[in-house]
DNA sequence: GCGCCACTTATTGTCGACAATCTGTTGAAT
DNA sequence: ATTCAACAGATTGTCGACAATAAGTGGCGC
C-alpha cells in the first residue's frame, strides 16, 4: 500500500481537497456529477472560500471541469479519452523504465521483486484478484516511476494520470482480467531492469501497457 | 502567432489568472519571487478571493509553488529540472509526431509548410533570430501537437510544459543558436509526416528535441 | 559581541454577506 | 399545442473583515 502519499492537511483547503479527491476517485461522487458548493460547504463544515480553492486544485488534477458562472463537474471519461490517456501513459512509462534502468541499484531490484511477490500472495487469497487489478497493479508502476528519478515524470504520472485511471476503474468496475499474463510481463520488465537494459525495459513496458489498453478496449466495445 | 489561445476572461479570476501567467512567463515576475497577495490585490484592483483562486490555477500549471501558511513562489527551474522537462517533452512530442502522421491530411501538410516558410521569412529580418528562438519554434511544435488529435497530449504539452519552457527561455535569455540546423530538422519532420511515416517522424522529432536539449545543456554548463 | 526570547507587524487562512448570473417554471400570445 | 418571455429560486462570483500563523524587530542575558 505505498500508493497513498501522506494526506497531511495543515489547512482546511488541503483537507477538503484530499477528501474530495478520494471521494471522486472512489466514485462516491460519480463522474459527471455537479459540484454543489453550498451543499459541500455544509457537508464538510467549512466556508465556501477554502472549498472553492480545493475545487480549483481538483481542476489542476484534471478531475473536475469548471465552467464560468455554471460550476464544476466531475470529469466523465469517454472511451476515446481513455485511449488518449493510455497512449500518453504508455509513452511516459516507457521513458520511466528506460530511465529507471540506468539508475536502479541492487536494493531497488530486490524491492521490486518483493513487491511482485507480495502481489502474487495477495492474488492467492479470494479477493486478491480484484485488489491486484485496482491498486496493486498501480503500485508496481508507481515504484518504477519513482526509480526513474525524474520528478516531473513522477508528478505527471503519479499526480495526475494514475488518479484518472483509478477513477475510471471505479467508474466501470473492471472485472479482473489476464492477471497471469500481467505477472509475466511485470517479471520480464524487472529482468530487463536488473540487466540495466533500458531499451528493452522501455519496449516491454510499452507493450505491457499496450496490452492492457487493448484488453480494456475489448471490454468496452463488446 | 497561433500560440496564444484566446484569453477570454468572463470572470475576474480568469482575467487575473491570464495576466499573472503572462507576467510570469515573460519574466516580469521573476522566478523565485514571492507572490504577495495584498500587493497584487491592490495592483489588479480585485479582492483576494479571486486572486487566490488564480494563484491555485497557476499552481495547477506548475508555474508557482504554494506552501501552507507561507505563500506562493514563482517556480525557479534548476538545470536538472530543465533536463527533466526536456526528457518528458522529447518522449511526448515523439508520440505527437507518430499520431500526427497517421491523421494528417493534405491541408495539414501545407499549413505546416507555410508555417515553416513564414518563420524563415521572419529570420531574414534583423531581429528574426530572436523571434524564432522564442515564439516561432514553439509554434511549429504547437501545430504538430494539435495535429496529433490527442487532446490529453495537447493539454500536457501546450498547457503546461510549453509555458514552463517559455518561462525558462526568458529566465536565461538564450542567444539564438543553430537556427539553420533546426530548420533542416523541421523540414525533415514535415517530410516524414507527408509520407505518413509515423515511426520516422517520431524518431526525427525526438532527435530534434534531444539536439535542442544538448545545445541548451552546453550553454548552461560552460 | 553573540545568541535567544518577547513583541510588533505583515501576510495568510477563513468566514459571512451581498451582487451577478444561471436555471427552471409559469404564464400569455400566436 | 407550441414558443417565447418574464419571474422566482438557487448557485456562482466577489467583497471586506476577522482570526491564525509566520516574519521581522528590538531588547535582554550571557
Amino acid at each position: 500500500m505505498l500508493i497513498q502519499e501522506p494526506p497531511k492537511a495543515s489547512t482546511l483547503s488541503d483537507h477538503v481537497f484530499n477528501q474530495l479527491r478520494t471521494a471522486i476517485v472512489k466514485g462516491e461522487i460519480p463522474p459527471g456529477a455537479k459540484i454543489n458548493e453550498p451543499q459541500l460547504s455544509k457537508q464538510y463544515g467549512i466556508s465556501r472560500g477554502p472549498l472553492r480553492e480545493a475545487i480549483r486544485r481538483l481542476e489542476g488534477c484534471k478531475l473536475v471541469e469548471i465552467t464560468a458562472n455554471v460550476g464544476a463537474k466531475v470529469i466523465s471519461l469517454s472511451t476515446p479519452q481513455i485511449i488518449e490517456i493510455y497512449e500518453v501513459r504508455e509513452q511516459l512509462e516507457g521513458l520511466a523504465c528506460r530511465l529507471a534502468a540506468s539508475r536502479i541499484d541492487a536494493s531497488g531490484c530486490t524491492n521490486l521483486r518483493q513487491l511482485l511477490e507480495a502481489h502474487e500472495r495477495e492474488i492467492q487469497s479470494e479477493n486478491g484478484l480484484l485488489y491486484y487489478q485496482t491498486e496493486g497493479d498501480l503500485d508496481f508502476h508507481y515504484m518504477i516511476v519513482q526509480l526513474s528519478g525524474n520528478s516531473r515524470l513522477f508528478g505527471l504520472l503519479c499526480g495526475e494520470l494514475y488518479h484518472l485511471l483509478r477513477l475510471y476503474r471505479c467508474q466501470t468496475s473492471t472485472q479482473p482480467s489476464r492477471p497471469e499474463q500481467a505477472f509475466n510481463e511485470h517479471h520480464q520488465i524487472v529482468n530487463a531492469l536488473e540487466k540495466r537494459d533500458g531499451e528493452l525495459a522501455e519496449f516491454l513496458m510499452k507493450r505491457h501497457i499496450s496490452h492492457a489498453r487493448e484488453t480494456l478496449l475489448n471490454q468496452l466495445t463488446q
